[in-house]
Parts: structure tokens; sequence; C-alpha cells
DNA sequence: AAAGAAAATCGTAGCGCTATTATTGCTGCG
DNA sequence: CGCAGCAATAATAGCGCTACGATTTTCTTT
């Protein structure tokens, strides 16, 4: 009750061990706004300045704080990317494609996998919108409600990815896979096969396998003549699962004579099968794939496939948002159709 | 020149639409730090406290802004993995479980591709720095001396996977990829093979498939009456990659009777050459993988193989990094080992 | 019931940067 | 010459949160 009590701001923060922006300008002789100038927007500042920036920088080695920053802009350098998963090898490499394009943008990929569930992926978005992040990339086009109203409500760039169809929030970048579906089907008529069926695995929670086998189912049932088949489990696609919906086709339906797959995992499966049971592909049976996976053209016989253009989507996807970026813009709906291939080869 | 016009601090800031702790606190009646400290730490809180928080957030829809409390705290939630490539199925295993496991913690993957190269890496890991990540975690044991000053500078946890062999800079999951070439070779040479061969694929940047063939040449040389060869690719592994080189082995070494490869994908395209070529595995050869990919247990014949405990590798690096940032504390040398299986199938 | 200890809560100074406005130094031109 | 017009640079006010210490409330203990 008496040495004066209250005015004594004896505060003191974590120690400062970084170099900051402050220091290198102070070294080189410029004010903070000019360094921070010459990180933005380098055409903006003289050649002196930018060089002895430059040197200071490099005499420094400063690491900017990136935090600060975002915080500072409302935004971050940070893009997030939703995928169902990544051991799943066709978004494996579209985010490969995505992080390389977006790096040389000194953009970084927050990474999150759903695992087929729109719940987990509601949580990813929450999580990621905690970033500011500059974009928000989704796999397909089917979200919860929560996770629309989520997006719509913030402004940040989103582009759904590896499926087209219905209405996407904003930007999408895919194709359509009732198209693969149709596609095989015709192929497998073409080749002259009538008793038709689609081998499907988790199509419950894969609805882009799902709409492949509708469009199959569709586009058989065009033909006079044909019968179509849908044979399914419920487990991820393997190759094991492959094989073992062969054994039951060929239980169920002995006359079958094509067959397409969810994938190419898939059809491997089948190809070791009918060597086991000694069915001749493609004399007996045609058997077509999905995704063309690196061993899809040495397999023996080689397997006949859709290409669906993994690496395209990401360069699209990239640049679609890099230029939206620089528009600083609000919204702009656009839908690119990226197609996809198919590949005859020996099964068909 | 009338109306006065300096007096006129008129500033505005972007408008903020964002709902911030302290519209929180405010609904909830309690001050911003308790709101902090319940979303930090809930166990410090009162029930009643907490509940009407967690009522607010509820009502006010709060995101909380990561960048701010990465600056304030100068540590984010984000972890940052730079592996080869996410198109490796191994590597996309690891990653995969690492953010599942992270997840739970509220902790985000910040994913960055070397593509094998280490000048990428360093690049990635400055890039990492930036935003004061709660760990990173590289693959593998080789890396630049620039890399490895930036991290040693920083007091960022580290954690390097799937490979032991040398000095980690601070913790390290995996196994010894020579061991594996050990078992290899031993596998081969109990079956009674005596010529052996490694097919390898980019041994050059491929540093760890480089040890299985040091360490499987190592082996066989132990044993009287064998011989060893390694044939390589500079291209990628894969399938096709397999079967030319099984083509080149045949022709150079045609006594050849036991071939380990890379990988499995390699080991599938020997496997479908041999069919081509009328070539009995395993009565004639024997072939081993490395991998044990999702179509090895399925395939014809069944492929003997080595199995890499890739989401074992995820979920200890995890741990790892939990119990180090929980513990808050210095640098902690950590060697975990996880080993790995030899799955003996029908290909030997 | 008072004193002391423990638990819960609060107040505030930054974290390092960017956006915005303000200032300075030059041109060129009537 | 005087000043508009422009380019380059600087000054300043936060961005939203956490760490830290201080304060208040509640619980023990004697």
């Amino acid at each position: 009750m008496d040495t004066q009590r209250s005015a004594k701001p004896t505060r003191k923060r974590r120690k400062m061990q970084r170099v900051t922006m402050m220091d290198v300008a102070a070294r080189a002789e410029v004010s903070p706004s000019t360094v921070s100038l010459y990180l933005r927007k380098p055409d903006a500042v003289s050649a002196s300045a930018s060089e002895a920036i430059a040197k200071s920088i490099e005499a420094l080695n400063y690491v900017p704080n990136l935090m600060a920053g975002g915080l500072a802009a409302a935004s971050s350098r940070a893009v997030s990317i939703i995928v169902p998963s990544v051991r799943n090898a066709f978004f494996a490499e579209t985010v490969a494609t995505m992080q390389a394009e977006l790096g040389k943008e000194r953009l970084q990929v927050l990474l999150g996998h759903t695992e087929y569930s729109e719940r987990e992926e509601e949580n990813l978005v929450r999580m990621a919108l905690s970033w500011a992040p500059a974009a928000i990339v989704l796999t397909g086009l089917s979200h919860s409600n929560a996770t629309r109203r989520l997006l719509r409500e913030s402004s940040v760039p989103v582009v759904e990815i590896w499926e087209l169809g219905s209405e996407p929030i904003e930007m999408a970048v895919g194709f359509h896979h009732q198209q693969v579906g149709h596609s095989m089907a015709a192929h497998l008529v073409q080749r002259n096969r009538r008793n038709l069926v689609f081998l499907g695995a988790r199509l419950q929670e894969d609805k882009r396998a799902a709409h492949r086998a509708e469009g199959f189912v569709e586009e058989a049932r065009k033909t006079s003549g044909a019968t179509v088949e849908i044979i399914q489990h419920p487990a991820p696609s393997s190759a094991e699962v492959g094989a073992m919906l062969l054994g039951e086709t060929m239980r169920k339906f002995p006359q079958v004579d094509g067959i397409a797959c969810s994938n190419d995992h898939m059809a491997l499966g089948v190809i070791f099968e009918c060597q086991r049971l000694g069915i001749n592909i493609p004399g007996q049976l045609s058997v077509i794939g999905f995704g063309d996976l690196s061993f899809s053209a040495a397999s023996n016989p080689s397997l006949t496939t859709i290409r669906p253009p993994g690496d395209l989507i990401g360069t699209e996807a990239a640049r679609l948002i890099l230029e939206r970026i620089a528009d600083s813009g609000e919204r702009k709906p656009t839908v690119i159709d990226t197609r996809f291939t198919l590949l005859h080869r020996q099964s068909s």
C-alpha cells in the first residue's frame, strides 16, 4: 500500500529470434514498406532499391513470416485441396500436379482426405477456412448443405474437380462419368459383345464410379438384343475384389462376353482370374477398365481402358485459381470439360 | 479550402466481416482471454463458462483465424510433409495416415513434392519454414547442407521417414533398406536360387532402392557358388520397365533363376513378360518384389514380396510429433525401426 | 472468521506484416 | 516560374489472436 502498483507495464514477450522485414529494411537503408512492396510487386520498386534489398535479404538469410502476411492481408498463400484419399492414384496424380503448378507461384498445398465421407469433408472445409486460404479445391459435386453454405458465405474461390454434371459451387474442372459409361458400353457393343456386366466396388460411396455404372447400363439398354447387369461389392476396388467378382459373374451369368470394370485394379484382377480359370481374353470375354494405371499397357493381354486426364485436371484447376486470384474479383462460374480417352488395347 | 483538412485520421481498414473471438466473448459475457483459453485448454475453464462460450461459438458460427493465432504464438497448427512424390503409393499411404492422425489434433498437413531433387527439397523446406510449422517431415536421410542448416537453426521438430541408416537430423521412423536387400537375397538363396539378378529403376535418384540393391548384392556375394548382377534403367519404375529389363536379363544372363525387383510394379512387368515368353514362375525363375502393392496378392502367380509398413511409419511419425509438441521442449533424438515383413507367396 | 492457497478469469502488449494514405522528388509545360 | 502529374518511398494503423502477468473468486485450513 505504498509503492505505486499499477503503472508497471513490465511486459516481455517471447524473445524475438527471427530476422524480420524491419531488419532487412534497416540493412538496406529503406523503409519496411519498401521491402514489403519489393516482395509483393517488384516492378514498383526502383532498380537501386531492389538491389540493396535483395542483397540484404541474402545476407540476413531472411525468411518471410507468412502468418503475419496472411493476417495483415486477410488471405494466405495456401490452397486447400480436399480429396477422398491420396492413396487413390487418380487423386494423387492431380494433387501432385497442382502442387507443382501452384508452387511456381509460391502457393502451398494444404491437404485433406475425406475418405468418402461428406461429414468429414465438412470438417475439413471448416478447418481449411481457418487458414483464410487463397482457394479451396474439392473433389466431386456432392457435398453437405453445411459445406455449401460455409463456402458460399466465405468469399474464397472454390474449384470442384474430377466430375461434371450438376451445378458447381463456382468453378469446376473434370469430365462426365456417365459419358465414360456410355463409351465403355458402346465400345463393347461395337466389338460385338451383347451380354454385358459392370463390375463395381463401393458404388455407394464412390459417386463417380456409380455414374459410370449408370451410364454403362443406360447405353447398353439402347442396344437391341443386349443384356446388362451390375455386379458389385461394398469393399474398395482392388485386384482381389475384381477376381472375386469375376468368379461371381461366371456363376450367375456364364454367358457374359463383355465386362467393364470400376477401374483398372479391378480389371487386373479379372485378367488374372481369367488366366486361372482358363478363360480367353478377348476371345471369350472382352474386358475394359478405367484409369489407365501404370500397369495397364504392360499387362497380358494389355488392357483396353479409359484414360482420365488427372494431370490436365490439375493444371487447369491451378490455372483457374491463379487467374481468379489475379482478378481478385468476384465469383466467376466456369466449367471446363477435360474429356477422356478410350485406349483400345488387346483385352477387347 | 475551407473544411478543416488535417486532423482527420479517417483510416479505414478492410471491412471487418469476420466473426472474431471478441464477438464470441461479448456474446458469452466473458473476456476474450477466456475464450482463447477455452479453445486451447478447455480443462482450465469452468463448466459454466465453457457452456456459454460453446453456445456463443455455435450461434455465431465462429471460425478461428489460425493466421492470427499462429502469429501470436509464433507457431502454427501446420505440419509440413515433404515426400518425393505422392504419386508413389508408398508415400501416399504414409501421407494419408499422417493426415488422419494429425487431423485428430487439429493439425493440418502442408504437402510438398521434391520429385527426388535435393534442390527442390531445400526450396520446399524454406517455404515450409515461412509457415512456422509445428513440425517438418522429410523423406529419407539425404539432404543438402543448406537444408540441414536451415532446419538445425530453426527450432522446428523434424522427423525423417522411410529410411534408417545414417544420422538423422532429429527423429527418424523407418527401416533399413539394406536389410531389405539382404532378406530378398537370403530368401532366393534359400529357395535354391544361385544366379541372381536385381532389377532396378532410377537407382541414381532413388537412394532407398539403391540401398536395397546394395544389400542384395552384398548378401548374395556371401553365398558360395552364387552369382549376382544388377540390371537397371534410368526411368522411373513401372511394369513396362520391368518387362523390358526382364528381356534384357534373359539375353545377357539366360541362366538367371532368381530375380529381385525395385518394387512390385517392376515385378508385375516381369510376371507378364514371363507369361509372354513362356517362362515358368517359380519353376524356372523365382521373383520377389518390394511393396506389397494392392495387386500383389492377386496376381498369377501371386507375388512374393516385402511389405514395408507405410501406415505404421505414418502413425509413429505422427505420434512422435504430437509428443514432441506436448513436451514443447528441446530436440530429442529418437529413432524408430519399424521393420518390414517378407511375404512368401507363389512366385518364389 | 481470517488468512492463505488454489482456481478461474481478465487486461493488454505485442506477433510481423500489408493496405492505405501521406510525403517527397522530379518532369514537363503553359 | 509555379504547379499539375507522376513515380518512388515512407509513415501509420491495424489484422485477430496468444502469452504473460495481474486480479478476482472460490476453496481450505486453522
